[in-house]
DNA sequence: TCTCCGTTGCGAACCGGTTCGACGGTACAG
DNA sequence: CTGTACCGTCGAACCGGTTCGCAACGGAGA
């Protein structure tokens, strides 16, 4: 494998002009400049990672760190992963990927042995415990999803509340006056996963303000388990005109349950989920949804996250912590409740 | 950050000495041994990545080349990504996953800069144009997905011929004359995915040799259409009493469409898939299938190519082409025709 | 008591880059 | 004609590990 004293070497000058040359640091003769080029086309040469990151202390890497928790959809989670790798190779860096339950760990292992220059954590608990690791750890960092404590890293995050309330005030106004939320699984709250009660809470505060009934429950993340779910919430409010589900497995599950039901949207049933565009595509979902954005929110948690490697942000600028609206996708599944 | 100079001046000797007495490369006495191990703990050392790496010429880092192709079925890949990401993590490998679509490119990235110690691709193709540039690379590769030169790689894929002549072979010995086949779309064979014909063309050997009809049909990756094809193909055979589905996105859209049809597995139509045991809880999908075992693939994968950077496969030992058996999962979707 | 050998530790070199300081040469202004 | 500034290049040091060769030391055997 060639190294840069063989480039140097054909191309008749110092370790330090080839150097030089290459990264255009310092003003180098055009000839020089040729001859540097010429040779490394020749031998083929690609700097070293490992000499390189030592030379610099910068790795061009950037850990990602996601977890695939049983109690959690899967698919759902691909999302974000993809938005975050292709905004990273836009930018010039690649994914160190750890799926390991134990993230602790994960993080430790990778700042500690500097073998990436930031990290981007993904599927943020309320009280996550990779938070104190991070915040100690030399590299900066960014979430997707809200903690209790911001302090130190910078944090992306659907605006859950805006999205509750969204979803509540759109029913209203067609009329309805009586709906239902499905959650994701209570073992999720337990777990930390602060998203779902924040949509909840706003969503039946949203429903108390306009003086309609909300029946906010949980649904399963699993199959068959999740159809179970639906079916009995439907027995158990006959008398609800709309159904809200912040819970993808609910939602992928729900056609099937209509269908089992005799039941249409929004004939029988106003429908509003929240899932990502891509999720409906893959899985055909015909309802009207808040948008997710996961992508949106990868990529948007990486730019800030190479801004900050870069030190186009100033070493002391403030953290941000930035909220995207969300946006009701009109999949025509809400309409009027029927009237009888 | 600690290096090994500050661990070595606190224990009271030399680096290489400190070194010695973490890796056991030599007989190091007890009391030094104690003394540097203290001094690891009191300053918190890790080992830099960067510098280990150039020394020893290894990172203890595997690539992982995924594709997302518009026309498949992107949670598919996730459970062959899980499998490779946790087994490479047991045996003390972290992954650089590159989920770009010019995958050459990832690959020569990876490879010429030294960043990782071998490569597994998946979804490989049957002239796959990421094969000649990982052969001509220095680290080992391994493969999940059969290519037509399996020179210099490693190999792992299921058995997709005996998995078609399962498929046929179970329906045929229930009673079934009439079968359809609805396989990935034609554009996936088109672009090399092999895996599709090998099983087709293994299905329709099996019913020629037994006498039977076999309907070998391509469907949509993608909902909607995939729908709607399965509707297409109902409407054209109906007089067969069996569906083969070699299309995730074809078996996740089936239980709709055939409750649109008002019919039922098996009483109406036995179904037989090929897709994975988690791959059918997700989507709490009821029929019988072949096990496509994409974590016992990318296990498999990962393992010999540990072996393989790790020297306890000899340079020269020949590369392994292996086949995984198909098992038949009985999730109850097939009985024998109805007689009418 | 001398020799030999095994144990234990040290110094130096090396991996492959980057970067700082210095230096020779040329151009230009005074 | 001299002084100065700048341009282009080089040598050396450094990043933080690993590993080879050597030497000091101590114990055992002759």
């Amino acid at each position: 494998m060639a190294t840069i004293g063989d480039v140097a070497r054909v191309a008749g000058v110092s370790r330090s002009t080839a150097s030089y040359a290459l990264s255009g640091k310092r003003t180098i003769s055009a000839d020089v400049r040729r001859r540097v080029e010429a040779a490394v086309r020749e031998l083929g040469y690609t700097p070293n990672a490992g000499a390189r990151a030592l030379a610099t202390s910068q790795t061009r890497v950037i850990g990602l760190l996601a977890q695939f928790l049983e109690d959690e959809f899967a698919p759902a989670m691909l999302q974000y992963m993809l938005g975050v790798s292709n905004t990273a190779r836009e930018l010039g860096y690649d994914i160190l990927l750890a799926t390991e339950a134990d993230g602790r760990n994960a993080l430790r292992r990778m700042t500690d042995s500097r073998m990436v220059d930031g990290i981007v954590l993904l599927n943020v608990a309320e009280h996550d415990d990779r938070l104190p690791i991070l915040r100690e750890a030399p590299q900066p960092g960014a979430l997707v999803g809200l903690p209790a404590d911001c302090a130190g890293v910078d944090v992306f995050d659907l605006d859950f509340e805006d999205a509750g309330r969204l979803m509540v005030e759109h029913l209203h106004r067609l009329g309805h006056r009586e709906l239902v939320l499905v959650s994701q699984p209570e073992h999720v709250v337990e777990r930390g996963g602060a998203y779902v009660w924040r949509l909840q809470n706003a969503a039946t505060e949203a429903a108390r303000v306009r003086g309609i009934t909300l029946h906010a429950e949980f649904g399963s993340a699993h199959q068959p388990e999740v159809g179970h779910d639906l079916h009995g919430l439907l027995d158990a409010y006959p008398r609800a005109t709309g159904l809200l589900i912040n819970n993808e497995a609910a939602a992928a599950a729900l056609p099937t349950v209509l269908h089992e039901r005799e039941l249409s949207a929004p004939a029988d049933l106003s429908v509003v989920g929240r899932y990502s565009d891509e999720f409906a595509r893959t899985f055909s979902l015909p309802y009207s949804s808040i948008e997710s954005a996961p992508d949106r929110l990868g990529r948007m948690a990486v730019r800030e996250l190479v801004r900050r490697i870069e030190g186009q942000a100033g070493a002391d600028e403030p953290h941000v912590v930035r909220f995207v609206s969300p946006e009701l996708i009109d999949r025509g599944s809400t309409a009027a409740p029927r009237e009888d």
